[in-house]
DNA sequence: TCTGGGGTCCTAGGACCC
DNA sequence: TCTGGGGTCCTAGGACCC
């Protein structure tokens, strides 16, 4: 999908069109602007069918922001100033201060996912989910999926996701996954590229390796470093050396990704491996200084990843943290116990324990909790589901240091 | 002006078992 | 009498992706 985010918020928000708009820096919903509108602004009638009458005016910009979120998607009017995603909202205020600054609503996101999902598969039915935004289809099989090489297929899913979202999307049509997600790019936005075994050379040597799904940044300045910078650069170089400098295995894979060569199937379904819930806080914070803020957060987490188990309808029982220094060094720790647990009181003891075999002299910037080596609800139940202990005094034992540590 | 949140997969060492 | 060869599970960290 095009600009994802920022388009789905275009969508309530018409007047925004044309114009540099970003979402991220926190997270908020619809009604919390509106609020903020009634609040400051009382001469109006605002309400939720009325988003489109919002003046200009009254959008929050970049320049007034203060704080440590990430760009998650900017408009192709805001990324004509620089902006893009992943950036840090204060150095995109510095880019373009006058962009439109959105918070996230994954809610809305989800919805949007969900419905061009659903006309994708009622077109062509094999699948895979690649996040919110982002899909594999297999056009083998799906009738007229080879006509024209597949872009009439991909002009018909084109036109019935806009027609029934108004989103507009970008479709590469190749022999694999790997030269697919290349070619969806190459015609970004609401575009369609095509490309065979035989564009290999002309269309996908030319590129810089980082282009490849599965090379990051550590492995392009490694590459880098071997005078590695194209994908043809890469395909020039000896299997096996590959293999000697980046491992068997990721060797390997990079070899045969240069010559264009994968044959992983379209996963139509997938179970999920863990769940979690993460934060970083607006402050660095002290686990002895503020262990009452950081309880409280601590708390609140344990709840939220127990609510989205249940609501999800799965079981864990490798129960673990992460936490981020100020120093933005990450550390996890986590503990497999017997039995299988869901519920946040049991999540928030184990996840205790986690908590007592990390440093805690250093601020920290975030917290988060898992839960993995999941088990559907139902499969646990079947086999005879053991109720999970409840600590007898939960929330109350001492979890972040105590006052005789002070450092 | 430092750098979100939710994931997956891989590696590597150690415990433990046969 | 100084040291096997598998295999699985657990843990920690890190690369990478959307």
């Amino acid at each position: 999908m095009d600009a994802f985010y920022a388009s789905v918020e275009l969508l309530r928000y018409p007047q925004l069109k044309g114009l540099p708009v970003v979402i991220g820096g926190g997270r908020r919903r619809v009604d919390d602007m509106l609020e903020r509108l009634r609040q400051e602004h009382p001469e109006h009638a605002w309400s939720e069918d009325k988003l489109d009458e919002i003046p200009l005016a009254f959008f929050p910009r970049l320049s007034g922001y203060t704080g440590r979120g990430v760009i998650t998607t900017a408009t192709y009017a805001a990324r004509q100033f620089g902006v893009g995603s992943a950036m840090g909202v204060m150095k995109a205020a510095k880019l373009c201060p006058d962009a439109i600054l959105l918070p996230v609503d994954f809610d809305q996101y989800r919805h949007y996912s969900q419905r061009f999902k659903a006309i994708i598969t009622d077109i062509a039915p094999l699948m895979e989910n690649r996040g919110v935004d982002e899909v594999y289809i297999d056009f083998t099989d799906v009738p007229g999926g080879q006509r024209e090489g597949g872009r009439v297929l991909a002009r018909l899913i084109q036109k019935a996701i806009f027609d029934d979202t108004g989103l507009t999307c970008s479709v590469g049509v190749a022999p694999n996954k790997l030269l697919a997600k290349m070619a969806s790019e190459f015609n970004k936005p609401n575009g369609i590229s095509i490309v065979t075994d035989a564009d290999l050379t002309d269309m996908i040597w030319p590129l810089p390796c980082r282009k490849v799904n599965g090379i990051g940044p550590k492995a392009e300045a490694k590459l880098a470093q071997h005078d590695i910078h194209t994908i043809g650069d890469l395909a020039e170089r000896d299997r096996v050396w590959l293999m000697q400098h980046f491992g068997k295995s990721y060797g390997a894979w990079l070899h045969d990704a240069a010559h264009g060569k994968d044959d992983r199937p379209i996963e139509t379904a997938s179970e999920p491996v863990s769940i979690s819930r993460e934060t970083t806080f607006e402050h660095d914070l002290h686990a002895v200084r503020d262990r009452e803020a950081l309880g409280a957060i601590f708390t609140q987490l344990c709840e939220q990843v127990a609510a989205d188990l249940q609501r999800k309808g799965y079981v864990g029982k490798t129960i673990g943290i992460k936490l981020r220094y100020d120093n933005f060094q990450s550390v996890t720790r986590d503990q497999t116990l017997e039995s299988y647990i869901h519920q946040a009181p049991a999540i928030r003891q184990a996840a205790g324990q986690c908590l007592k075999r990390v440093d805690l002299k250093r601020r920290l910037r975030l917290l988060g909790v898992r839960v993995g080596s999941l088990m559907k609800i139902e499969d646990w139940q079947a086999q005879g589901s053991r109720a999970e202990e409840t600590p007898a005094q939960p929330y109350t034992e001492s979890l972040f240091g105590d006052e005789s540590e002070q450092n």
